[in-house]
DNA sequence: AACGCCATTTAACAATATTTAACAATTTTA
DNA sequence: TAAAATTGTTAAATATTGTTAAATGGCGTT
């Protein structure tokens, strides 16, 4: 789950999105009324998105904000400040700050504003695992963005349909990969005639794999495939 | 100076905002009045941001945004929409679009909006890659400007769409290069025969390119091309 | 306007990739 | 164990892409 913290002075209305963000949002949010509790708090876990009020009294968000940014430089931030106040705005995008709000807001624009976020810093990370694009099957090579396999020195080029299924295949070895998932990934649709189609290709798959008999993709029944490399 | 264009239904508030924007914040704007007006605006020339209504009577400002997605990928967007049209911004974020302003708003506050934009698309990899002119293909060197590609000290002039596609594929290379995104792009227009077209141009760029085993663009089938470079 | 030159499009046919069909083999269900 | 469902395999049908050549269109020159 997400972890937000969350830095509000006004007590009814951090409770209220605490309460809100955890219930509709599935978050996991600390609420913290200052920014020295906020400042301290932060420093405690890692968090993945802040929540900072910017209005105040004893540290202003800005200030807050400021200070995390030289602990921390990607996290992503969210200011709420008041209607009308441009030039701390200006501020928040001058610091680095990914987004503000202005107040009163609407709690559903947080919440989409704050996923929105969470979004574009996600699949700056997560993208690389599925970036991979070599693959060891046992005797072979497998290049996915080349669409070829090789073992010894020689070469089988594979057609699209053949290196995608062949690469989820991979990416799941020894593990089961729902015929489900493969359709949804490859066709982008699991009817019966593209499951026969994707039959056709685990046939011809077969065949290239055919040369290292450590390597096999078993069938099971009703639910998928399994590549076993031993 | 950056050029802006702004997609409007309403003259009103249309104009009062190019004026503005082109009197404060010192950008070229170029106002259209619906999405089919914006769309060929956009395929005319290049934009630093685009400011799409969401409600507009013709064709609307996601349909517009999908439809401009498919030609450049990273052009930043700022989606006017009405309050409380949760589920419309829901859309926006889902597009990967940049952000959204809610009507009515403060233009001091869409100024902002665009000028954070602008700073964070400003020193992104994907723009500057976009200006590039001259590229490395294994032993090639690919001079877009001058349409020529070179090996050794040997020069072939290329036509020019012969050097547009051969930029994009570049832009994306060891990654799918979309027909529908080259089409968009250089023919503006994806029916059959453009697709027939290209076909022809990119046998051609083949072989231009044959002298280097280490350099191929390889189909993926219903889907593009990948030009690998080991 | 008429000509040649070149880029691009269209047409025609070849080669591949994918889907569908047909039938066999296997596993589950009853 | 028989029937039903699922999967395996091969071949035919369809769709997409590759290649070459001919037709078209733009543009400068005469």
């Amino acid at each position: 789950m997400k972890k937000i913290l969350l830095v509000e002075d006004d007590p009814n209305l951090g409770l209220l999105l605490q309460d809100y963000l955890q219930l509709k949002g599935k978050f996991d949010v600390v609420l913290c009324k200052d920014g020295d509790e906020g400042l301290r708090a932060f420093t405690k876990q890692n968090y993945d998105l802040l929540i900072l009020d910017v209005m105040m009294p004893k540290k202003d968000g800005f200030t807050l904000g400021k200070e995390i940014r030289k602990i921390n430089s990607y996290v992503p931030i969210i200011f709420a400040t008041a209607k009308g106040m441009i030039e701390d705005k200006m501020q928040a995008f001058n610091l680095g700050g990914d987004d503000y709000i202005t107040k009163p807001f609407r709690i559903e624009e947080l919440l989409l504003r704050i996923n929105a976020l969470l979004k574009r810093t996600e699949n700056s990370e997560k993208k690389e695992e599925e970036k991979q694009s070599h693959f060891k099957v046992g005797k072979y090579e497998f290049d996915y963005t080349g669409q070829i396999i090789s073992i010894d020195g020689t070469h089988q080029k594979l057609s699209t349909k053949e290196a995608e299924l062949l690469r989820l295949l991979c990416l799941r070895k020894n593990e089961v990969l729902t015929r489900e998932e493969a359709l949804l990934n490859i066709w982008h649709d699991d009817n019966y005639f593209n499951g026969r189609s994707m039959d056709v290709f685990l046939s011809k798959i077969r065949k290239y794999l055919k040369d290292d008999p450590n390597v096999e993709i078993i069938n099971v029944h009703g639910r998928g495939y399994k590549l076993l490399i031993n």
